[in-house]
This record gives structure tokens, C-alpha cells and sequence, in this order.
DNA sequence: CTTGGAATGTCAACAAGGCTGACGTATTGT
DNA sequence: ACAATACGTCAGCCTTGTTGACATTCCAAG
């Protein structure tokens, strides 16, 4: 890709560590500007970045059950629990009895739930937008075929199977 | 950037929400695979996550001071000393009056305090390592810079100033 | 058909690690 | 002398992870 050499100083020096480095401390800044403009958001009401995760993935896969979400979210299910029990009880999520199997529950956002979902993911994408704005379509594809690579197998088959969906 | 049309289809596309949605899942499920070595041999021992960040910026800014942690952390200094005040128990961390102004702790890492910031280095470092060679160095180039721009600017400023540190 | 095991989800209790607020102690600079 | 700064600490709260115990439901083997 352009990159001339086959092993240019280029190729040899992407990969010292000091570079690789400084990629681990991009990440931990990032991923705090990443989760801090919906965070402020939750800050004001009782929710944390948990409920947001949660409405999120509710909303990428309306009628899911808890045991998928727990896979996608990777918490035990308790923790998820808890979390579920109070959207469930502001009126935020709706839980329905599978017809099928009645020991499942499938998970749907409320008109309340998908508005907040709304407001989290406009300001999240706001940033996200300006990031890739400023970066350029090219380091943007650069971007995503690095993060893909650091994600666990199972992780990857996650967010591959969620691939295309949407509008 | 050697994109060609002004407002190409790639250009236009690259913005749509639904892309923008990608990336932000993409950052989650990297940022678990980001954590999940150190934090696999970290469970083993009385110590957290927040640990692995106080050493790994110490490690980085010999002789800082805790204010000065404090702000690379983003964290309050309870929640700063309650984690310090172990490492510092168990010998893996040092902290030293300052000789100019005696109110300043300068902190350090023992030998010890090195040695485990070298193991949960190698193992988050693999991973990362793996994933730079799977996607290249253009690629790899384009991941700093959607980071980059997706930092708050005071963690801009922190993460520009210790660029080009270390070995 | 019954029954025992597996799967699903709920409740309870605990720990880590954030947070705020209040306060004490050195040390520094005005 | 006094206010401001740097740091430590105590107390108490919240979110969000954990494990353990339990109820419900389904299914398959006897």
C-alpha cells in the first residue's frame, strides 16, 4: 500500500516499542473522550455507562434475549440484571415472555428507551463524526482494521454478525 | 489525501450514521480485547486495573508528581491514593520527598514495581503488536490519527507531551 | 407421564473503584 | 504572619462488576 520498501525503515519501525506504546496510550485517552459526552448525560439521571451499553445493544437488536445480550456485553448476568431491572422499571425497555421458549425474555426499547438511545448516540456519534472528519476516509479504514484485530475471536464474531444491520 | 473527487461516494458514505455506529462498536469490543490480558493477570493478584494505569504512567513519567498523575488519570486523589498507598505498601512503587519543594512526592517505580509493569506491558503490548503487523502500517497510521482526534484536548496535551519519551 | 437435568432469569450480598465533602499537616510564597 | 498549595486520610455514597442461592421453564430419558 504505497509503502515502497518490502522491509523499508518504515515497516521495521512501526512495530518498536515505543510505538506500540504510544498506540496503548492512545487508546486510554481516546477511549475517555470516547465515553465522556454520554457519560455527562447519564451523570444527571440515575444511570451510568452500563444502562447506556445495554440500550444500545437492545437497539441494534430489538427483541433479543438476555442470554445474547450477556454474550455481546460480556457480564454476567446479574450484573445485567440489575442494570435491566431499573430501564424495565422507568419504562425504558420492555421485557416479554418468549412465545416459544417462556423462560426467555426479549428485550425492546419504548418510545422513552429508543429517545434516550437517541440522545447517548447523538452525542457519541457527534464526536465519532468529528474524529472521522478530521482523520480522513483512509485513516478511517486504517482505524477499523486495527481495532478488529485487537478484538478477542469470540468479540469479532460479535460485531461481525451485527455487521449491516440498521438503516 | 489522495481521494480524488471532492464529494465522491466514498467521501459521503464514509460519514453515514450507520458507518459512524460501526466504529463505535468497534471501539467497544476493542477496548475489552485492549484490557483483557493485563486484566487476566492481574485478577490473580490483589490488584486492579486502576493499578495497571498508575504503574504504567509512572513507569512512563519517573519522578512525577501526584498532582501530576492525578491529572494524567483523570481521577480524584482519594481515588488515586487509596490504589497508590498499596503499590507503595507492597514495595512496588517509591515515593520520595521533592528536594525543591518539599509539599511534592515524586514517585518511582522499585525493581519490583518494574518488574510487574514489564509483564502486564508484554502481555497488552502482544496483542497490540499482533494487531499492528495484521493491519500494516498504513493502516496502523490511520488508527492514531481517528484516536488522536477523538481525545478531549486536555488529553490531547497530555498525550502530546509524553510523545517521543522513553527509551 | 413423570421426573431429573439443563437453560433462563431473579434476588441477595459483597468488593473494586469511581465520587464528594471535610479536615489535618507540611511547606511555600506573599 | 497568613493565604495558598500539595498531599494524605477518614467517612460515606454510587455504579458496576462478582458469586451463591433459588424459581421457573423446557426437554429428554426412563
Amino acid at each position: 500500500m504505497a509503502e515502497g520498501g518490502i522491509e523499508g525503515g518504515q515497516t521495521l519501525l512501526f512495530l518498536t516499542d515505543e510505538q506500540v506504546r504510544k498506540g496503548i496510550e492512545a487508546m486510554f485517552f481516546a477511549y475517555r473522550g470516547f465515553t465522556a459526552d454520554p457519560d455527562r448525560i447519564l451523570a444527571d439521571m440515575a444511570y451510568g455507562r452500563a444502562h447506556h451499553r445495554a440500550i444500545h445493544f437492545i437497539h441494534r437488536n430489538p427483541g433479543t434475549t438476555v442470554n445474547n445480550l450477556l454474550a455481546i456485553l460480556g457480564v454476567t448476568k446479574q450484573s445485567l440484571n440489575r442494570v435491566l431491572r431499573t430501564l424495565i422499571a422507568e419504562g425504558l425497555v420492555a421485557s416479554k415472555v418468549g412465545r416459544q421458549d417462556k423462560r426467555e425474555r426479549h428485550l425492546y426499547l419504548t418510545d422513552d428507551g429508543a429517545a434516550l438511545e437517541q440522545r447517548l448516540s447523538d452525542a457519541q456519534r457527534d464526536r465519532m463524526r468529528a474524529a472521522y472528519r478530521a482523520a480522513g476516509p483512509a485513516a478511517v479504514a486504517g482505524f477499523r482494521q486495527v481495532l478488529e484485530a485487537m478484538m478477542d475471536e469470540d468479540m469479532r464474531r460479535q460485531f461481525d454478525a451485527m455487521r449491516d444491520r440498521g438503516q
